[in-house]
DNA sequence: TAGATTGTTAATCGATTAACAATC
DNA sequence: TAGATTGTTAATCGATTAACAATC
């Protein structure tokens, strides 16, 4: 079984790097060490190399450090933003219209073409269009849409799931807080932010009681 | 040095436990067992037992397990929701508007009372106030707000999170997908949604690859 | 060359899990 | 009582860091 040969630690890394990368190119660098990159990122220089060593299909050059370029494409390429999925967001509040029209998720590799709701009440966000859930399945199977993204409340989280799997989504992205089980034949990704939020206030909370 | 004595791992789990112990109040459930909220969590019930440990004022019960309304108040005493603490939002656009609507937040301590941006589209949302930038300082200070959310794209990021600074503002939760960078008096938590979509696009890649 | 940097092996650290006694 | 459950100590696991040889 070699399934999940790089640690999730790695993958989740990965997109910092690359963002990182991304404007290091801008700014016209060729090439970045390892110790610069554990700098900028406030991440120990060790962990950095052995990251990219990971990823780079050209060992890093001592002296040079590693070429931008190259590795920008690598990381690309280990984390599939060579071919974009596309997805839908089910669940037009807020938040659904939030990414419906945030257009950096492309940068990510992820293409959102439409949003679905029981209740439509904008056509489109920003040229994307949103649909009632009575086409969702059709839209689905049509557009071969694997990745679902799940902003509807939690009451009915789990509802809408139960849908996106029937229709054949079979990666799902639940920011929903609420737990929802699904079939080993689907993998959920949930985003919890009240747990980000519960760090940030507790190092808060130190930080002001130090001061006392 | 007792800075930290709960880790991180526990502290991020403590909203998800919250969570929980609120729908089986709901549920008409007087006691829970570590056992039962492992499998409904899908994690190890040592690892609820010794978490729930850590925040529960009075010991579980052998037999019955743990007071469900007594848990609740000893993890929302824990997480400091017993005084809400008030935060505004910078960047009135998708995300930052999503935001201010959001009425979830109160059930996890927190209270946007506001949103701040440099140009002003909506006066409110859901009867919440959206004022230029050059009100941010007064307000802040005259509302004694320590908690800022930052949701401005990435070019402005590092700007606003100066000016957060400036007007007192001590915890930072970042959603600009960009490193910020501030003195050591305030704390920042970055939210990375890119990091969470690698794990769920290699899942799935993973998934797909295996069926094959 | 000397020195900066990479990549890897071993050591450390921290968090999870296993084992089991204590309790009602 | 017997049995379900808690809480804790020790063992394991995984990820990070330290040390250092290899390279240009």
């Amino acid at each position: 079984m070699e399934k999940n040969a790089v640690s999730n630690a790695t993958i989740s890394r990965m997109p910092g790097y690359l963002r990182y990368l991304r404007d290091a190119k801008l700014a016209g660098k060729g090439y970045v060490s390892s110790s610069l990159i554990a700098k900028d990122m406030a991440i120990s220089a060790v962990l950095v190399r052995k990251d990219l060593s990971i990823v780079s299909s050209v060992p890093g050059k001592p002296r040079y450090g590693f070429e931008v370029g190259g590795l920008i494409r690598d990381i690309e390429k280990f984390l599939g933003y060579d071919n974009l999925s596309s997805a839908v967001v089910v669940g037009a509040g807020g938040l659904g219209k939030a990414f419906l029209g945030y257009e950096g998720f492309q940068n990510y590799g992820l293409n959102i073409i439409a949003a679905f709701d029981i209740r439509v009440t904008d056509e489109t966000v920003r040229g994307k269009p949103v649909y009632p859930m009575e086409k969702f399945d059709s839209f689905v199977k049509e557009h071969k849409v694997k990745l679902g993204i799940i902003t509807v409340p939690k009451a009915s989280a789990q509802l809408v799931c139960d849908k996106l799997v029937g229709a054949g989504i079979r990666g799902i992205w639940n920011f929903a807080n609420t737990q929802i089980s699904v079939p080993d034949t689907v993998v959920v990704k949930n985003v919890d932010l009240a747990a980000s939020l519960a760090l940030l206030s507790g190092d808060l909370a130190n930080l002001l009681q130090q001061e006392k």
